[in-house]
DNA sequence: ATCTGTAGCGCC
DNA sequence: AAAGGGCGCTACAGAT
């Protein structure tokens, strides 16, 4: 049965269309007589807009399969507060997140969730966009054969309230409740009950962080942005310069508009420095190597990225000319306007988004909203110089709280592989220097008996090289990987490589022990406390392609080769070709991918803690949740209680580190200012 | 004029 | 028989 709960019944009252559309009218005491006993409630909004600053809701619905209650506005909505806050119920929505905001803007707190789009993600994290929908509409055909219709968005905005409008949202909650008990039989078949729960608690955090939003500091601002403006002006202009100069005539050009007043032509630079095209033929006629594979295709291309022109620097004093320039273009375009534009006009921060379950668990933030075309800027990728960092600041009379993890990942790794070495170091009392530790390990015959603490004075460039080394064996490279990084022959790379494994026989094991399992199992498990899972989407195809690669297979591979036949060069080896690589590819996933979930799964377990504390002393809308950046949380604190915040802060953070690391302990230090410290 | 893919680079 | 993880945004370049 449907309801409609509203204060103005004669609006409403009319008895044919009860009977065409089937629904009563019912006031909001009555609503919540009948609705006080349910347990499991179907949840949902109807909202003019995305913003809850400028944007109100039209309704909000409540229910399940048997009765649905669409409360229109001219209820007072806090009639529904202790309701909604009853932590003995849990609501069902699908996007939480959503709805959530509008609830906070009221100072509602509904913490008590399941998200049937967080579950769908969930039950099939690793499919790439667009292979899987997670759509309601998507989900309720999926699991219970029902065709809702979505074109209520558009409706509602013309007719209000009108029959069929209350018909559509109703069935929005009346379908959710059976959905949410078929996801539930899914997730505990894949044992994925655990990883729903934290992504259900995390996502009221998240709700909180989004609707939180950050202080731009307008005026620093537009300081930096002209500073910003000036350097970039100055760099182009100094690599025209340069090339006029030195360059051959190819990259000049004649200033055509110049030659109607001065009666003659004043050379110009002909090369549009933004374009790679352009740029490419200047460097290879100064001598410059810009092969490199193309990490995608594996073809051979030619490239000026940062990484290709750094150890040539030396070739031309443009190289370094041009990565300054491209420094400065990076910083006005991305860290721009578009910050400003972004600044909300009623709270007069900015709101950005997340995404709460990339394919490693991660967060990731920013993006566009389709339907609207409204853009939200990225917070995790702000430059970390503090010019730019002290532009986000804290309101007056508060202070911005900044804490991350120390080395999480390198923690999170060590309890993964259980390597002793690493444990021990980890553990060790005494003043250490990782990266000499390591230098040691990757450099045993050059550094034997040197002390740790002497590396560093005696021997820089092994420690350096050390820690490059360290960085791609643990992202899935090897010898070949770290022998390109370093500059330095292929048989020096692979030997650093068989140093490194030898010397840490744990991450060694650890490594061959992930890739098996991945590959039998079909998805990689990214946390074994929460048992969150990256399915491999592809994996049953992959497997079919291996068993047809039998011995018959290889003795035709084998012919076919020999002959360099067209069923060769067509089908056999870019068979064999695509195969190998999605292999090493899922490989490398297999090494990274649980260091990189664990560690994000910990400090949205953090996030949940934190959150926790400020509910439980009633510091919600006093105490801001401003940004969250993988291994670190901001926070937003009035100055009077700023070091019970920052103590609750990293209470959180490191008790999150004992749940996900037993044989190592996580630090999280906090550092406060008036502005973004980090 | 608008869309799509690529190259490059900011953060962890 | 390939060969460093995750993201999002901007410019260019080519297609429609």
């Amino acid at each position: 049965m449907r309801y409609l709960v509203t204060n103005q019944p004669a609006l409403f009252d009319n008895s044919n269309i009860e009977e065409l559309y089937d629904y009563h009218i019912i006031s909001p005491q009555e609503c919540l007589r009948r609705i006080d006993s349910l347990t499991l409630i179907g949840l949902d909004t109807e909202t003019k807009g995305f913003d809850p600053y400028t944007k109100s809701l039209l309704c909000f619905q409540l229910g399940d399969k048997d009765n649905q209650y669409v409360v229109d506005m001219t209820v007072d909505i806090q009639l529904f507060k202790n309701f909604l806050e009853d932590t003995k119920r849990t609501f069902i929505l699908h996007n939480a997140k959503f709805d959530l905001r509008f609830f906070l803007h009221l100072r509602i707190v509904i913490t008590n969730v399941f998200d049937t789009y967080l579950a769908e993600k969930i039950l099939y994290l690793g499919y790439p966009p667009g292979v899987h929908e997670m759509s309601l509409k998507a989900c309720c055909e999926r699991y219970l054969n029902v065709t809702l219709d979505k074109e209520i968005r558009g409706v509602i905005h013309r007719e209000g309230l009108s029959a069929r409008v209350i018909k559509y949202a109703a069935d929005d909650v009346k379908y959710i409740v059976e959905l949410y008990a078929e996801q539930m039989k899914a997730l505990a078949e894949k044992d994925l009950i655990k990883a729903i729960e934290v992504e259900n608690k995390f996502v009221v955090v998240l709700a909180y962080i989004e609707y939180s939003g950050i202080k731009l500091d307008i005026q620093k601002w537009k300081d930096k942005m002209a500073t910003d403006k000036a350097a970039f002006d100055k760099a182009k202009e100094t690599l025209d310069t340069w090339v006029l100069q030195n360059a051959d005539d190819e990259f000049i050009s004649q200033d055509l508009q110049g030659d109607l007043f001065l009666g003659y032509s004043p050379k110009k630079c002909g090369i549009s420095w933004s374009s790679p095209k352009q740029v490419i033929p200047l460097f290879e006629s100064l001598g410059f190597n810009l092969i490199v594979k193309d990490k995608k295709t594996g073809i051979l291309k030619k490239s000026v990225e940062a990484k290709v022109i750094e150890p040539q620097l030396k070739i031309s004093p443009l190289a370094s000319l041009y990565l300054d320039y491209k420094q400065a273009e990076k910083v006005i375009s991305t860290y721009g306007q578009t910050f400003l534009d972004q600044i909300n006009p009623v709270s007069g921060r900015i709101h950005t988004q997340y995404n709460q379950l990339m394919d490693t668990t991660r967060l990731s933030s920013g993006g566009k909203n389709k339907d609207t075309g409204e853009e939200y800027i990225n917070l995790q990728n702000i430059p970390s110089d503090e010019i730019t960092r002290a532009c986000f600041v804290s309101s007056p009379g508060h202070v911005l709280i900044d804490c991350d993890y120390t080395a999480q990942e390198d923690l999170i790794f060590t309890e993964l592989s259980k390597e002793t070495k690493l444990i021990e170091f980890y553990n060790s009392k005494e003043k250490r220097d990782g990266h000499s530790f390591v230098a040691k390990m990757c450099f045993p015959k050059d550094l034997d008996g040197v002390p740790e603490l002497e590396v560093k004075g005696k021997f820089p460039k092994l420690r350096s090289d050390a820690k490059k080394a360290k960085f791609a064996i643990h992202y899935g490279g090897n010898g070949s990987t770290i022998a390109r990084n370093l500059s330095l022959p292929l048989e020096l790379g692979n030997a650093i490589e068989k140093s490194y494994l030898t010397s840490f026989p744990g991450i060694h094991n650890y490594f061959k022990q992930v890739k098996k399992e991945a590959w039998e199992r079909g998805y990689i498990l990214l946390s074994p406390i929460t048992k969150h899972k990256h399915y491999i989407y592809n994996w049953k195809e992959l497997q079919d392609t291996q068993k047809s690669m039998d011995q018959t297979f290889w003795e035709l591979y084998r012919t076919e080769k020999q002959l360099d036949s067209p069923l060769f060069k067509n089908e056999l080896k870019p068979m064999v070709t695509q195969f190998v690589q999605q292999k090493g590819s899922i490989e490398r996933h297999a090494m990274n991918y649980p260091v990189q979930g664990s560690s994000a799964i910990m400090t949205k377990v953090a996030g949940v803690f934190f959150f926790n504390y400020l509910k439980q002393n009633n510091l919600l809308f006093k105490v801001w949740i401003c940004n969250a950046v993988h291994d670190e949380l901001l926070v937003e604190a009035p100055e009077d209680i700023k070091d019970s915040v920052a103590n609750a802060l990293q209470w959180s953070m490191e008790y999150a580190g004992t749940i996900f690391c037993k044989v190592v302990k996580l630090k999280a230090v906090p550092e406060m200012a008036t502005y973004w410290i980090h």
